[in-house]
DNA sequence: ACGATGATGAAC
DNA sequence: TTCATCATCGTA
């Protein structure tokens, strides 16, 4: 039995679902008709205006205002003038929040995820369903609490006291 | 350790 | 309109 996480999953505070997220499928839908799913197994909570690591941090702006959107729908931007980075908004509207999906079991780095399943801005403020052509599955797959690790999240150093939060979320497979 | 590479947002 | 910055990665 496989479920397409909907949008009732993703409107509720991020740093509950960020977790959640983790052994949840990404699949991906490409243009020559290919399925491509991959396991997430990292991932990071950025928490409203008041987190300085969050992009919305600085208010609503022309780049932000998606994250303001109920959650459910694709946060995709560009870095460094190369990597697309791929985020969940998470939430109620209103309150901007998203999830950073930066791995998956087979594809490490939140980059060369993007590049590996052709995802580019074409689909920021879409929505995670199968007619965007980008979605997240559960196939329930059980990764328990234990197995979850919580460390401060990674490239965020000028956010302050911020950066030190413990908002990215690994699991360690099997042990 | 460092450069590639371009959109973004804030300042001017 | 300019300019510093940036949720990274491959090469050295």
């Amino acid at each position: 039995m496989i479920d397409i996480l909907s949008q009732s999953f993703f409107r509720c505070p991020v740093l509950r679902v960020a977790p959640e997220l983790l052994g949840k499928i990404l699949v991906r839908t490409l243009p020559n008709g290919k399925v491509l799913k991959l396991r997430i197994n990292e991932v990071e909570a950025y928490d409203g205006e008041k987190d300085l690591a969050c992009h919305a941090s600085r208010g609503k702006t022309e780049r932000t205002v998606v994250m303001y959107e109920p959650g459910g729908v694709w946060y995709v931007y560009l870095v460094y003038g190369m990597y697309h980075m791929l985020n969940i908004v998470t939430g109620a509207a209103g309150y901007p929040s998203a999830v950073l999906i930066r791995g998956t079991e087979e594809v490490s780095g939140p980059g060369r995820l993007t590049k590996h399943l052709s995802i580019d801005t074409q689909l920021n403020a879409k929505k995670a369903d199968k007619q965007s052509g980008l979605w997240i599955e559960d196939d329930w797959y059980v990764v328990s609490a234990r197995a979850i690790q919580r460390t401060p999240r990674i490239g965020v150093d000028y956010a302050g006291t911020w950066a030190k939060k413990p908002y990215r979320f690994v699991y360690r497979k099997n042990k």
